[in-house]
DNA sequence: TATTATACTGTACATATATTCAGTATTTTT
DNA sequence: AAAAATACTGAATATATGTACAGTATAATA
């Protein structure tokens, strides 16, 4: 990390206090605002000045695209409010759609991948691996999955937790970690199918 | 807090889940983006609505103008450094320092009761209850335990984790969930036992 | 039964905002 | 001494974005 000086520094803090403030990030015009600037290139200087050292990211064309980035490792380390949504019986057919339930604090970095939001499982489909109704699974939103990993999958109306498997390129294969649940196998040119995401841990209150 | 309803939720948990990932809120178009809707108006009658019940505050005239409204004081919530201790035999304290594998920076009230230390499990004695090889279970340290709990218990020089069955005043069960293992019967009597504390909860990192 | 809330599609537009270009001046680095 | 980085003003502009308006349809409520 490049060393800051002591105006990016001030920008640096004008967007934490900003997004401590409102919750999401200070335009241009905003940082101008709070440090006295008069034209909006002030502060984009410095903002591409912050963001070639790697205090900040900036997403291209995006309103308020600012994010500062956290290095900050050990005893700072930065919790989150995550979402519980909840699911339909894993394993037998039932569309339903009921998200609710509450957020839970906890570490961003607190399983081996960050994660997005946790999932409420219904049913018994995976229990041979430990995965029981009412567990919460961490999962990660990302649709780049291997053979074997643990997918939260759409499948027409349908969301369910499963082993991947990839069989050939157009044939995957949901497996179940239960005898009393069949496998399924989904044939991607003529059914609806969608990688939500992965297992990346698992949390049990009881 | 008015109830909020299932559609409501799912809006809400985007903007959550939307800013976990990128550090500020999303437009109309993004959460439309998210969540399959066609029209920007219907993320803004859905904001609106989540407004109406407190759940968010609008920023009128402003792009991302969207902040999650923390009704509990969860920001105030304090984590520790949690020890994560092996099945340790007999003779040395369970908490010594040379039995600590590392620390996991958990919050406080992360599960329904507080907790002392992780203990990593060894075997699969426990495995028809979902708890698996190098599962971390949170351990309360106590000796108040009642029928059922899933304990953490020593017997002479064996660690083990068990559930708990008082058959009779001198006379405890230890119950695995398994049925590859037998149950252990102990006579309190005659045998050195001795119950470090309960389980009430679990952490899987995958 | 009438009314309100929910849950959308679709179009349109004012403005909020990022971003580029043209300058000026000082400090730091090479 | 030349080049690059820092630190600004000021104007201009394409587009990102909030938001209003016009519909349709169903469920919940009074």
């Amino acid at each position: 990390m490049k060393k800051i000086t002591s105006q990016q520094q001030r920008v640096l803090d004008c967007i934490q206090i900003y997004l401590n403030k409102t919750g999401f990030p200070p335009t241009r015009a905003d940082i101008c605002k709070e440090l006295g600037f008069k034209s909006p290139n002030s502060a984009e200087t410095h903002l591409r000045a912050l963001e070639k050292k790697g205090f900040i990211s900036i997403e291209s064309g995006t309103s308020r695209g600012i994010s500062i980035i956290n290095n900050d490792n050990k005893h700072t380390q930065a919790d989150n409010e995550y979402p519980v949504v909840g699911l339909v019986a894993a394993g037998s057919p039932t569309l339903a759609q009921e998200n609710i339930e509450q957020t839970i604090n906890c570490p961003n970095k607190f399983f081996d991948s960050d994660f997005d939001y946790f999932l409420k499982v219904k049913g018994l489909s995976m229990k041979d691996v430990g995965i029981m109704e009412d567990d919460l699974i961490a999962v990660k939103k990302t649709n780049e999955v291997r053979n074997g990993d643990i997918v939260i999958a759409r499948l027409e109306d349908e969301v369910t937790v499963k082993f991947f498997q990839r069989k050939s390129p157009k044939i995957v294969e949901l497996e179940a970690a239960n005898e009393d649940y069949e496998n399924i196998v989904v044939d991607l040119e003529y059914q609806d199918f969608h990688i939500e995401g992965k297992s990346v841990g698992l949390l049990r209150k009881n």
